[in-house]
DNA sequence: CTCTGTGAATCTATTCACAGCG
DNA sequence: CGCTGTGAATAGATTCACAGAG
């Protein structure tokens, strides 16, 4: 098992929307897939997703390709090992509250169990089953539910305090949908999130091309 | 000028959150600023800031770093020739009207001029100053506006002959929220904004850091 | 000195090209 | 054959190391 090796940070990104094509066809009952296959439903070349599969320690067979529940399982194995961990959302303005049932509609592999505002009077319809708490709750909630991940979609000026607030009470990775840029202990994980990068990358390129 | 010459396309998008701070500064009255500064507030390092600032042909001056808002004004004039391209979004779902507001709110380089939706009747509050129309208007109100961009945020098996129609009718540019993967003529740039996969490379991390 | 600008080296990621299997 | 698996080559991006300016 090459199972502690180190992985292209890209190939991470790959192997979770492959993954998601994956579930797809094991859902639909399709056996069997070829890289090329699942490459071009993914935009990305067929040798790469098998260098992809090679560096978790994934082999198909020549000439009938990969089993593909069998290889949903195995990316969903290496990728997320481990319990599914608990999460958080913290900032329930129209970014929070719209991401809180996006996701959860999509069936993330995380648990996300509590939400957090400073008026947590902004609880709606679709947070229904979801508990929303008052800021000052924060690390009481996440102890007790040993949240290990958490959102964040609130005021760019309240991020760092909050994000160091989570770091200290065990949470390990946070994607981040702020403009601040988050400085942290180096254990805990950043994901960023720029919305706003993406359509500058949009603008950009609509000229370019 | 270095104008045409091919970047870096991780360049495109330093420059976009470099280019967003620098705005704030400018705003703010700050004068000059060094590139170390600027890279830590967007977390690459300084030498990352003056290739790419090299790469856009534009030169400080040693011992006095950068002029804030000159500098703004060069990347923004670099990364948007032109005119700020209209764009419209399609699908009023949740994350839809969200991002309506978001955007609106964060003052993008461009005109958020129309929205879309097979039910119009998804009129919301803050979609106030926005014209939302019925998908079957796309094409003509596309053409009347010049649309260049579109966000793309209606259910994935809608993607695809949206995208068609929005490319047969002059968008430059989409930026994707589906989780489809688009087909389409490779002048038509599309920028892939994966949720899902955010979550996903957070939750692997969690697990790694 | 301290900062910018940049050639050269390094590191990382992708693609090529082909061996080997069924 | 057509596919997987992979060493080797290539391309791409980042960092190093230092020249030059004030």
């Amino acid at each position: 098992m090459t199972y502690g090796d180190r992985i292209p940070d890209r190939a991470v990104t790959r192997l979770s929307l492959v993954l998601r094509r994956l579930e797809v066809l094991c859902a639909a009952g399709v056996k069997r897939v070829f890289s090329r296959e699942l490459a071009e439903k993914v935009g990305v070349t067929a040798v790469q997703v098998r260098r992809d599969l090679m560096a978790i320690g994934y082999s198909g067979s020549p000439n009938k390709g990969y089993e593909v529940c069998a290889l949903s399982q195995a990316i969903k194995a290496w990728l997320h090992p481990g319990l599914r961990p608990a999460a958080a959302l913290v900032g329930l303005g129209n970014l929070g509250r719209a991401l809180l049932t996006y996701f959860r509609d999509r069936e993330p592999h995380l648990d996300l169990l509590a939400a957090f505002d400073i008026d947590p009077g902004k609880t709606c319809m679709e947070c229904v089953g979801l508990a929303v708490h008052h800021v000052d709750e924060l690390e009481r909630v996440c102890k007790a539910l040993n949240v290990r991940v958490a959102i964040l979609t609130l005021p760019p000026e309240a991020a760092q305090a909050v994000a160091e607030r989570l770091a200290a009470v065990g949470v390990h990775a946070l994607v981040n949908f702020t403009h601040a840029s988050l400085r942290l202990d180096p254990h805990v994980f950043v994901e960023d999130v720029d919305l706003s990068v993406a359509l500058d990358r949009a603008v950009f390129f609509s000229h370019k091309k």
